[in-house]
DNA sequence: GTTAACGGTGTTTTT
DNA sequence: CACCGTTAAC
């Protein structure tokens, strides 16, 4: 491997397109199409290359595009694949539909590429009649869902249950592979039995889905339904799953159903990375995939092409203090030919805030020297953001960002958030799309009640009113008669907070609408894609997201929660709050298997970063960072403390904490 | 029927 | 501490 320094698009040689490829790749990739393959391969081992390159081998073997279903746990991941395999084949992109989107082409063409709930979302629109549904269905977000668990709590006159609790029972049961769904059930207290039945039957009463069912749905589908799965499994031929890990009974279940009795099945995983078992992700099926799957070919892949020797040997130290008593692939035994590069630094702020400040700071001293200037964030190609624009912080939980936000912004740092408040959870929008839901779909009660109580009743007449008179489906005809006839823009300067940063909202939106003709096309969408914002917190517009974009590739440092770094890179990267109580986090603590889990979150934050790592932490030090090896540290403190070493003491550790608060 | 103010509550991670 | 729901007043 080449060394390389800051590579325009971010990303490293082997992660690109047709890179050459080292034996045990090689391997996965050309392993007979048809039979099932697993890949157990490492952080930073060129996985999604890996699976990339064996989809590009599957239609250079043959087998037609539109017969490859390949499953993403995150868009983002899709999103990075899906043009990685489009920019391989040039001819698939220059056949018949347009090349650089990515958006709405045939199934006939390309691969299908998306996370399991796009992927059931397509078959649903399609099959919607089977299930009391029409195709212009809604989906519903948690928070609909939330709602409408509170509403039929307080219809039942059992207003103080916890909604929250009963939606999580709900989930669960929906989770459930469909041969114990009806045990689970019974074994349910009598009022989450008939919530759950009303909830099921709000849901059809208002034409909607929620995000469960987008998969469940489809289990059930394929059940009474076995034409609609002939159909699929007719069609999908082969099946490539990442981060099976991560996969829960269900996927499972769905991933069996789909596949039949055939074996064209290809997955990816590291048990080390198993970050959703709050999901219900059940690692089990990772394990027994040998077993599982006759005559499973394995390729284990222990080259790490990503990160210096001492951040490898810093974040193994780290996982290594995980025990399994199941036989688990250990992906202790990883080795890079790396450089070994620059300590590991541990940095101990003040408190929050501090620590925050000390991040940027470091962040804009990179910036020094670089043609970075004040005004650069307003001229987005500035040689000096370059330098940044492989920068991540990562953090524990989304309020984090709050303090680095600022920190960032005081110092004229560009930068990213991802996640967190979805564009579309935000008020402006989530009030523009109940008018188009309701729009679509008057049965939709939510859409109806937001429109009534936000405004009026009265209001939501004339609204009512207008849609009807007004025929033209296109989403962008219908928002414009929504703002103009609620004269949203004069209600939001009345009523909220920031009214600029929210106009600019609603722009992005518009912007995005004009690309579909279809409302409900339109709304599915935005439902599924819960596109991370295009604007930043500050509400400068950044840019709108390019398909394909990943967050490397922009001028700005990115901030995410480990969650979501999964599967990503980045030269140098932060991990704010270390700290006991955040990471792990203070309700993750309560078994081993929590902590555990918290520890490879630890161990995926460390193993995102290429070059340069930085810990920091505050208060009472995570008790992973006294499990990272000495000599691969740094101590930095704020404090006046003289740190050479932590050393974690489980119940002296335990005391502290307690006495902390 | 609508708005303003107050008090209580819950607070990880995501598709 | 921020968001919700309820209550009280208009």
């Amino acid at each position: 491997m080449v060394s390389k320094t800051f590579t325009k698009s971010g990303k490293t040689q082997e992660n690109q397109g047709s890179p050459a490829l080292n034996p045990d790749q090689e391997r996965a990739v050309r392993a007979a199409p048809d039979k099932p393959l697993l890949i157990v391969a490492g952080a930073g081992t060129g996985k999604t290359a890996t699976l990339t390159s064996r989809v590009a081998f599957l239609i250079k073997e043959g087998v037609p595009p539109a017969s490859i279903c390949a499953i993403t746990f995150t868009n983002k991941a899709a999103r990075e694949m899906e043009e990685r395999i489009v920019s391989s084949f040039k001819f698939l992109a220059s056949s018949e539909d347009e090349p650089p989107k990515t958006k709405n082409y045939p199934l006939k063409t390309r691969p299908f590429i998306g996370t399991f709930h796009a992927f059931g979302a397509r078959i649903l629109r399609r099959h919607a009649a089977l299930l009391g549904r029409t195709p212009g269905f809604v989906i519903f977000d948690d928070h609909d869902s939330f709602s409408l668990v509170k509403k039929i709590l307080k219809d039942m006159d059992r207003r103080k249950e916890s909604p929250a609790i009963i939606l999580g029972k709900i989930s669960a049961l929906k989770n459930t592979p469909s041969g114990d769904q009806k045990a689970k059930l019974d074994a349910e207290a009598p009022l989450v039995q008939s919530v759950f039945a009303r909830y099921e039957a709000g849901l059809e009463e208002q034409n909607a889905f929620d995000f469960d069912d987008l998969l469940a749905k489809v289990v059930l589908l394929f059940h009474k339904a076995p034409a609609v799965l002939d159909r699929y499994r007719a069609q999908f031929t082969h099946i490539l799953i990442d981060e099976y890990q991560d996969l829960n009974d269900l996927q499972y279940e769905f991933t069996r159903l789909l596949v039949g009795d055939r074996a064209s099945i290809s997955v990816v995983g590291d048990a080390e990375q198993t970050i959703y078992g709050w999901r219900g992700s059940n690692i089990e099926i990772f394990l027994r995939f040998p077993d599982d799957w006759a005559e499973a070919h394995m390729v284990t892949l222990d080259q790490n092409y990503r990160s210096t020797r001492h951040i490898l040997r810093a974040a193994s130290g780290v996982i290594q203090n995980n025990v399994y008593d199941t036989k688990v692939q250990r992906a202790t035994g990883l080795w890079t030919e790396n450089a070994e590069g620059k300590k590991v630094v541990a940095h101990e702020a003040l408190g929050e805030d501090a620590e925050a400040e000390w991040i940027a700071e470091q962040i804009g001293y990179r910036l020094q020297g670089t043609g970075y200037r004040k005004n650069a964030d307003t001229e987005p190609g500035s040689p000096g953001l370059e330098a940044i624009s492989s920068t991540a912080i990562l953090y524990r939980t989304n309020a984090q960002s709050r303090a680095l936000e600022q920190a960032l912004l005081r110092r004229r740092i560009p930068y990213r958030v991802y996640g967190g408040l979805k564009f579309y959870e935000r008020r402006e929008i989530k009030d523009i799309v109940a008018a188009l839901r309701y729009s679509l779909n008057p049965k939709d009660q939510l859409a109806q009640e937001r429109l009534e109580k936000n405004f009026s009743k009265r209001m939501f007449r004339t609204l009512a009113d207008a849609f009807a008179n007004h025929p033209d489906p296109s989403p962008l005809a219908r928002i414009d008669l929504f703002l103009k006839t609620a004269g949203y823009f004069e209600y939001m300067e009345r009523n909220m907070t920031n009214p600029r940063e929210r106009r600019e909202n609603i722009e992005e939106l518009v912007h995005f609408a004009a690309g579909y003709k279809d409302i409900a096309e339109f709304l599915g969408e935005i439902a599924l894609l819960q596109s991370t914002d295009n604007l930043n917190a500050n509400g400068r517009r950044i840019r709108a997201e390019a398909p394909g974009q990943t967050p490397q590739e922009e001028h700005a440092v990115s901030l995410m929660t480990i969650h979501l770094a999964k599967g990503l890179e980045f030269d140098r990267v932060f991990v704010a709050g270390v700290v006991e109580g955040v990471l792990p986090h203070a309700r993750s603590m309560g078994s081993v298997d929590e902590v555990q889990e918290e520890r490879r979150l630890m161990y995926v934050a460390m193993t995102r970063a290429r070059k340069e790592l930085y810990l920091s932490f505050y208060e009472l030090p995570s008790r992973f960072l006294g499990e990272v090896p000495e000599d691969t540290l740094e101590f930095q403190s704020e404090t006046g403390t003289d740190r050479k070493s932590l050393d974690y003491d489980g119940e002296e550790y335990e005391e502290r904490y307690i006495s902390l608060d």
